[in-house]
DNA sequence: GTCTATAAAAAGATAGAC
DNA sequence: GTCTATCTTTTTATAGAC
């Protein structure tokens, strides 16, 4: 696989864009920096991506989507066989460590919220509740084959989802505080505990 | 009641300050905007609040201690004599309306995570989780009667706002898309719906 | 305290050479 | 495509008169 100088630049760009404007916002991180960060003038940034603007949306897009895969493998390889809790418990374990282990994902729900005022198409992007609809349709099926009582699929995968990641990701103000394990794992625990409380049929 | 002429130029100032500060966010509000919305020139601002930083706290945290206050009040007027689903219901409701009324506060929580990196006194100022303590307070109550099953009433007042405001907050993406009252209602029903399930003693 | 005018710095974007 | 140098605008903050 040959790649040539400008692509790596292409990428060494949208590297040092995500890092800056995960770490400072939108409007603090400056074109220089980002020039200065990936190692090229600031007039191949302009070159690349066209505006400040655009690299950014560019970027963010980028990494929601590169999210989104990643949660999608995740319920695609948990053991929906096994018994439910521990099943529940593995899966939103493991997508709330994939977001926690990478910072630029811990941060870019923050920097979501914070730009899409600003960034209508970052509406869009959000309003989809992609994330959601990953979940339900395990719950769907552990519904169908009466070993949860879940009439309503995605209601009961906002519900989940609120009492797991939900709540590590506002307990740790969206990425700005880093939990550690041990509260993690006691947060997902008590949230699928309460969760099973109201959405189990005997396993 | 006399006010002075400063007096009422110190108010006006920071409530300008909220207004942009609110819809724009701290960068992208500029000290010229501010005075111009107050009726002020740029210099009596910086008389007033010394910088753009103090204001921008001084208006933060006062807004964020009244919600504390209104939502401490609606809390202690809840009849929580009456049975448990119409007491919270009515309380989770009114917290949500409060809210939803009043614009800056949509979106003070918004400005709250998008800017707490940058200012860390605002961290403190979330992490005391005052509004979940003001919810678990009833809860034990309810509890230490035998009409609630919640040994752990912190943890109860956790999953409550995480099935009830927080799922608000979260659809409206922190206040920046406005829900319909029937929509609002309706997540509301559900996370009480599903916390009952989970901490429910027979009413 | 309040204003007008201004200083000083920073940032987005582009011109023009190679 | 890539760079250096520059233009232009905006922004925070202050000086000095009243």
């Amino acid at each position: 696989m040959l790649v040539t100088v400008s692509e790596r630049k292409h990428k060494a760009i949208a590297q040092a864009a995500l890092t800056l404007f995960a770490s400072d916002g939108y409007e603090r991180t400056s074109v220089d920096a980002i020039a200065a960060e990936a190692g090229v003038s600031k007039r191949t940034v302009y070159s690349h991506y066209g505006d400040k603007e655009k690299l950014f949306l560019s970027v963010v897009r980028n990494t929601y989507e590169g999210m989104v895969a990643r949660i999608a493998e995740i319920v695609e390889h948990t053991p929906w066989d096994r018994d439910v809790r521990s099943a529940l418990t593995s899966c939103v374990t493991e997508i709330t460590a994939s977001i926690a282990r990478a910072p630029e994902r811990a941060t870019l729900v923050r920097l979501l919220i914070a730009e899409a005022p600003h960034f209508p198409s970052l509406i869009e992007l959000m309003h989809t509740r992609a994330i959601t609809a990953l979940v339900a349709a395990p719950l769907a099926r552990l519904s169908r084959a009466g070993r949860l009582a879940a009439p309503d699929a995605t209601q009961a995968a906002e519900h989940l989802a609120a009492l797991t990641f939900d709540q590590v990701s506002s307990r740790s103000l969206m990425g700005t505080l880093s939990l550690s394990e041990d509260e993690t794992s006691r947060l997902i625990a008590g949230g699928v505990r309460a969760f099973l409380c109201a959405y189990r049929i005997a396993d």
